[in-house]
RNA sequence: GCCCACAUAGCUCAGCAGGAUAGAGCGACUGCCUCCUAAGCAGUAGGCCAGAGGUUCGAAUCCUCUUGUGGGCACCA
């Protein structure tokens, strides 16, 4: 059991056998050393309601609190009315073999055992290269499915396109525009046409294949599109280290008779009327301020027709969890997929909608406005080229989902070195090395080592850092953000260049060396578990 | 106009299930390598936590309003 959670238990017994009752019992690590290493505010909670000063019920709590001295050397209370814990220095001396022992699976919980989830992110429809809009959701959808899957729950990433709707006909009909301008027959480049010199590179491919015979109109262009950008696509995600193990089309719901099938269903709960030749949606009755179109006068489903399908197929193939990644864009449409599960009777508690805000991207400190259709673009290929995939992946979750990211181009690229995530990396990297060069010397310490030897402050700090680990993990389960952890691994990383500063780790002490060697090692563990988390590279050298 | 986010150091951002003195990186200025990688460490300067009310013993954190920014409010996805 964690640290807070057994003074957080102990706190609760003593207080209600003092006749409180407590609702939350908050406890945090101390800022100030002479208000001990965790306190709590219990009894500040507690004065009103017993109209008895803080001070008073501090004193009266801590006289019932059974003391581990294993654990908590002193607790003390402080004004206003603050409980203080002093933990005694040998238990966190004690996590160091604990950590060696756990290796890879310190941080991880079986919380998620037997548990399936489903993850959906990226879900760009085949008009273009990965840009870096894409980015922050691909890398957000991956690192989300590693922390699923780092409590155990058994992970389906699955990627959604769309290849039926207006998008993908004006792809093929603007690859099929460049064919014939390759081939002399100039025809007319389709309005809101996709500009990129991409779908001239496609027309070319499709002329050295199949010769300049094809005719308007032929379903091959915008097949072999299709076909190539995917290819591309995924090619990209792989650069990022990314990996689906499904992709679904949209499609496929038209085909089975999905699509009928929900449509009779709305229709028959009379949730569906047709007016001005379209087809509508009754949300205004579910709560919503207006109703929504879902077939278009021209015949055309909207994009909410297959989604709502596809969602309710997702919620039958029984996942205990869903989780959709979204950019901003989607805030106002996803509560309508929603309502149409829960209005033929499906849960959809189990479904988490992750929204995270656009990304900005500078060049020389001016706004670029992004359109895959006017081919005004930075693809996810270029930046990982002169970036790497590790400072890629880094600088999309090291913001919060919901705050806008503003992606500096020039930063990124010519001070690449400044980016913090080599300031983790040098600290796994650094470790490596001092357990390469003692064991050069031939000290090789594996299991035999004293961790009471391990009393400097930058000891104990670093100490108190690797016990949070566990803690951040769940927490990140619970919160799905994975900007946290990765808050923590910079935290981490200070604390330990500060022991290295403070602390030499082969000394000619044999004893202080093989301690402080074991420490590194569990530190070494700590940064690389949460590396692997946000799937980046925690390398042995720099 | 309506809805959703966001507003903290010169810049980019942490901190937000309320807690004790608001933090980091970059930028500026000062120090620190005869010693495990200086991709590091220590320090100085820099703040009416957008503004105004409210709740509370206690607010950057919760509530309301105002202002500003981004996004949405399509028979586009």
């Amino acid at each position: 059991m964690k640290l807070k959670e057994i003074l957080q238990r102990q706190l609760t017994e003593a207080a209600e056998k003092e006749g409180y009752t407590p609702h939350s019992v908050v406890i945090t690590s101390s800022k100030d050393e002479k208000h001990g290493d965790l306190s709590s505010s219990l009894p500040l909670s507690l004065a009103k309601a017993a109209k008895k000063p803080p001070m008073e019920i501090a004193e009266s709590i801590i006289g019932k609190i059974e003391i581990d001295d294993r654990i908590v050397a002193d607790i003390f209370p402080s004004p206003p009315g603050f409980i203080n814990f002093k933990i005694n220095p040998s238990y966190y001396q004690s996590l160091v073999s604990e950590i060696i022992k756990a290796g890879n699976t310190y941080g991880q919980s079986d919380k998620g055992k037997n548990k399936t989830a489903n993850v959906e992110f990226v879900s760009a429809n085949p008009t273009g290269p990965l840009t870096i809009g894409h980015g922050r959701n691909a890398v957000i959808g991956d690192t989300v499915a590693n922390i699923l899957e780092n409590h155990g729950y058994n992970v389906t990433r699955e990627y959604y396109f769309n290849d039926a709707g207006r998008q993908m006909r004006l792809l093929g009909q603007s690859v099929e525009a460049r064919y014939f301008e390759l081939v002399g027959k100039e025809i007319e480049f389709p309005n809101d046409g996709y500009e990129g010199n991409y779908i001239k590179d496609i027309a070319q491919s499709i002329l050295d294949e199949h010769g300049k015979s094809l005719l308007p109109s032929d379903p091959l262009f915008k097949e072999n599109a299709e076909k190539i950008i995917f290819a591309d696509i995924e090619n990209s995600l792989v650069n990022l280290g990314i990996h689906f193990d499904q992709f679904t089309n949209e499609k496929t719901f038209y085909e089975n008779g999905e699509i009928d099938r929900f449509l009779e269903e709305l229709k028959a709960k009379n949730l569906i009327y047709e007016k001005d030749d379209a087809t509508w949606f009754r949300t205004t009755e579910l709560g919503k301020d207006q109703d929504r179109v879902y077939i278009k006068s021209t015949g055309e489903p909207t994009y909410r027709v297959p989604d709502t399908a596809y969602h309710r197929d997702k919620v039958n193939r029984g996942f205990d969890l869903i989780i959709d990644i979204f950019g901003a864009d989607h805030a106002d449409t996803y509560p309508d997929v929603l309502l149409a599960l829960e209005a033929l009777g499906l849960k959809t508690d189990h479904i988490r909608v992750l929204l995270y805000q656009f990304v900005t991207l500078l060049r020389n400190g001016e706004k670029i406005k992004m359109s895959t259709r006017k081919a005004n673009f930075i693809t996810m290929d270029e930046l990982v080229n002169e970036v790497s995939a590790d400072v890629v992946r880094y600088f999309f979750i090291m913001r919060s989902m919901n705050s806008h990211l503003n992606f500096d181009l020039d930063l990124a690229t010519d001070h690449s070195e400044k980016n913090p995530v080599f300031y983790l990396q040098y600290a796994h990297a650094r470790i490596c090395n001092i357990i390469k060069r003692g064991a050069g010397l031939g000290k090789d310490f594996t299991n035999d080592f004293d961790s009471a030897r391990l009393t400097h402050s930058s000891e104990i700090e670093l100490l108190k850092t690797l016990e949070q680990f566990p803690e951040i993990m769940s927490s990140a389960l619970k919160l799905l953000e994975p900007q946290d952890i990765a808050n923590y691994l910079q935290d981490l990383a200070a604390r330990f260049h500060r022991f290295y500063v403070d602390c030499r780790v082969i000394t000619d002490d044999n004893d202080l060396s093989a301690a402080r060697v074991a420490l590194i090692k569990a530190t070494k563990i700590v940064l690389a578990n949460g590396l692997n988390v946000l799937g980046l590279t925690a390398p042995e050298r720099m």
